[in-house]
DNA sequence: GAAAACCCTGGAGCGCGCTCCAGGTCAAGG
DNA sequence: CCTTGACCTGGAGCGCGCTCCAGGGTTTTC
């Protein structure tokens, strides 16, 4: 199994070394392996988990839902419920994107009466 | 004309008093007109502008942008300019909707693999 | 075997965009 | 009048999400 330094961890999942320790001291990490020295080695498993974040913090969550359905996350049992509350943001984030087009609209209109003042 | 008392202004344009007191101060609003006593009444002028600045910020423009645009509004030679400006930020809007609709996608993805899982 | 690069911890600091507060003035109703 | 509530100013404080720093160990490279 293929395993990651810190500097790796971060080219990959797009996230700094400090967002990803801070990250682990939040409890959006779960505690990342580490050598007899004491350097993290993340795994796959974490790269997968990173990505799911990144595609959550992008969409907005915050960090204490994450923080949320990380900890949700260490029991197994679960997991309808985690499924559940990633609809729920989903849902979220379709809110988000059409008051976002509904402002871009009103945006567009302002910019045509511009334009029809001759600009 | 019509004016405002500042509970008014806060009621129609959605923001709060402290928050116009804010951009008056950074320079978002030119200075609002005041009473004898010092009170200030918001015109409808005030209002349309807020109206737009509302809808800057609801699409993501940073305070900075926003006082930077104002303070080209200072001018009127500046119209086309200005102008110019909102359709560079109509580009980002719709950058950032597209960032946010693939983002979205690689969520839905993710919960269709739960589901396939058989949660 | 020494320099350079990397990593560790705990905690402070920061940029943004407000929001709140103290201490005072002003205006309208009873 | 006097109370009540809206408003004023300057400045402090806050929530979020990182980001940076000091002071120190480790690993890699030459």
């Amino acid at each position: 199994m293929t395993t990651y330094s810190p500097a790796q961890a971060a080219e990959v999942s797009g996230f700094s070394i400090d967002t990803l320790r801070y990250y682990e001291r939040e409890g959006i990490l779960r505690p990342i392996a580490r050598t007899s020295s004491g350097h993290r080695t993340y795994t796959d498993d974490d790269l997968g988990w990173l990505d799911l974040v990144h595609c959550l913090r992008d969409t907005g969550m915050p960090i204490a839902d994450l923080k949320r359905y990380a900890e949700l996350s260490l029991d197994e049992a679960t997991l309808a419920a985690r499924v559940a509350l990633l609809e729920d943001h989903d849902r979220r984030v379709q809110e988000s994107i059409d008051a976002l087009r509904g402002q871009q609209e009103k945006l567009r209109e302002k910019i045509a009466w511009y334009r029809s003042q001759g600009v």
